[in-house]
DNA sequence: GTGAAAGCGCTAACAA
DNA sequence: TTGTTAGCGCTTTCAC
């Protein structure tokens, strides 16, 4: 049996309210009893049960997540974020993972709804997110983020994504390439970030008279630029394309597998460049020049925010947009 | 306010018991009553409050489970493995990432015993790990699990290093290489499992008469690997070496992409082998000829042992070994 | 400055 | 089969 208030108070011959004072420095307490409670706290080694400081404050000090897969490495550093500053203001995650199931997603809220957190963060992949329509009245704070759909519903953190995919068609187009092709998925979807991204390839095509391109892919996994692979090479060879910009740089290292093991070379044959700038981006030979989001930025922002309503300090309703960056590296060269 | 259980028993008209059995099935209930409860509970939207429900039957149905940094693949795959288990059993798991420091690792175990978990993994890569002596005599249950270190005081979930690394070194000189270069970290270390993969290494170069060598990287990130890189490369000229074996995949990638850099092709001019199957030995090129070491299923062991401890079950009290598995791919070719 | 007591939402004896 | 009640470990009035 842990040892509770209640032996504490008794080895230090005070009343169970006198120890709870102490230890919350919620009233003042003489120094010699102070004294005495802290000695007996030492002795017994005497930790708080937060379950039961929890039922009655009604604070948990826990913020629920729900992810699509920790094992993705951009998620992996969204919660890197979350819980670093959510240890800044003594909270505590629940991680649960639903493998990109909407209803396991739903469920997930309500359990750890349950569960008294004070917060969720959801951090998701898919669209038309019904768990936030059941979330938006819940009572609890709640943050959504989703780096390939939107939601008007609901807040978020994010970049701004067409600014950002403008920013890199120009600095390709910089680079002397004219003929670009862009490599998109799903971007005819009601709230994809894809038309977004699409925008700004288009318009920094037309500002600076280049020739743009457009490809679909089937997914955003790496195999999923893999098997695009040879529709790539074909079209780079018909239209003469020196560029591809990929949407997701998992396209991009996936495409960059397949063109190695085809002999084309990167980027003596073809440049490439992605968006995102997973870790993976500087590991893979050549580095791929990439835009980096900042996701680790993002998940601070996001469990900032949530602390922020939780204390009932005032936030701004609207969207949060952190700045980006173009990673310039050795997979996008110079035209000759 | 949330709806509690006196609000379904006001409306279903009985008493909280009564409500509180048909949400547990803990006694038998009549058919009517059962219904208007369950009426209730719907018509109010009525979901338990779990800490209420904890601190009553002391089962949190949480494991806390602290990490290096969720930000290793490998450690995210075995939160993968932890979580989904212990989903199984109805368990939430809580995260909290030490980032390599023992003081925090100690001060976490502290906090989630204070959150009252019913059990703790530990994902370290520290030696010396005080927090085992820590919770040795707690009652909680507790698995360590470490790919650097090990420790004789408690249960682990690992693999047979020395055998592994055995395989894949026969493996290696069955292909052809005859000097073959080990590289090494913290060999000297008390508990470092490095040791062991050494042992197995020898062994193999001496029963097939391989010419053996051993290098020794700073660290067992990528960046060790990158830095030793030319290290390794005067070295295989000078002994003739033809096959470079790294124990942890993190420095074989480093290598290969320092190998990049410097224009030496794996596997023409040199393979080279890894030890622990990352996600991104088999997405990075030359595909990284490894030994899986089950990460995701270490995770889900390790979890549904703690979980057979809180039931009560029996449990052995030795280490787990898992079965590996040597990943044949492209980075490590036959001697021609 | 300190203690007694109520109560957070629930489960589990114990009665009936 | 159902209700009453004690109590899990703590915080927080309310008296003194």
């Amino acid at each position: 049996m842990a040892v509770t208030i209640k032996d504490v108070a008794k080895k230090a011959g005070v009343s169970i309210s006198t120890v709870s004072r102490v230890i919350n420095n919620s009233k003042p307490v003489s120094l010699e009893v102070r004294k005495k409670v802290l000695e007996a706290i030492n002795d017994l080694g005497y930790k708080p049960n937060e379950v039961a400081r929890s039922l009655v404050t009604r604070r948990s000090k826990l913020i629920g997540v729900i992810v699509t897969d920790i094992g993705n490495s951009y998620i992996a550093e969204m919660v890197r974020g979350i819980e670093e500053v959510g240890r800044m203001y003594s909270y505590d995650i629940i991680l649960s993972s639903s493998y990109g199931n909407k209803d396991t997603e739903k469920r997930f809220a309500q359990l750890l709804l349950s569960k008294q957190v004070e917060g969720i963060i959801l951090i998701s992949e898919e669209k038309d997110n019904e768990v936030i329509e059941e979330m938006i009245d819940k009572k609890v704070p709640f943050i959504y983020l989703n780096r390939y759909y939107l939601s008007d519903r609901i807040t978020s953190v994010s970049i701004d994504y067409k600014l950002a995919s403008y920013d890199m068609t120009k600095y390709v187009l910089e680079l002397g390439h004219k003929n670009i092709v862009y490599i998109t998925y799903d971007n005819n979807e009601e709230y994809s970030i894809e038309k977004y991204k699409l925008d700004g390839y288009n318009k920094a095509i037309k500002e600076e008279d280049g020739v743009g391109f457009v490809l679909r892919s089937d997914g955003y996994k790496i195999q999923d630029g893999y098997k695009i692979g040879q529709n790539v090479l074909d079209f780079i060879k018909e239209k003469s394309v020196s560029a591809v910009f990929c949407c997701h740089d998992e396209l991009a290292i996936g495409l960059m597998s397949y063109f190695y093991d085809n002999n084309i070379r990167i980027p003596k044959d073809i440049s490439i460049c992605g968006f995102g700038d997973l870790k993976i981006a500087s590991i893979y030979r050549p580095r791929l020049t990439t835009i980096r989001e900042p996701y680790y930025d993002i998940g601070a922002v996001a469990i900032r925010r949530i602390i922020k309503v939780i204390n009932n300090e005032k936030v701004d309703n609207e969207n949060i947009y952190l700045p980006t960056q173009i990673m310039k590296r050795e997979s996008c060269e110079k035209v000759k």
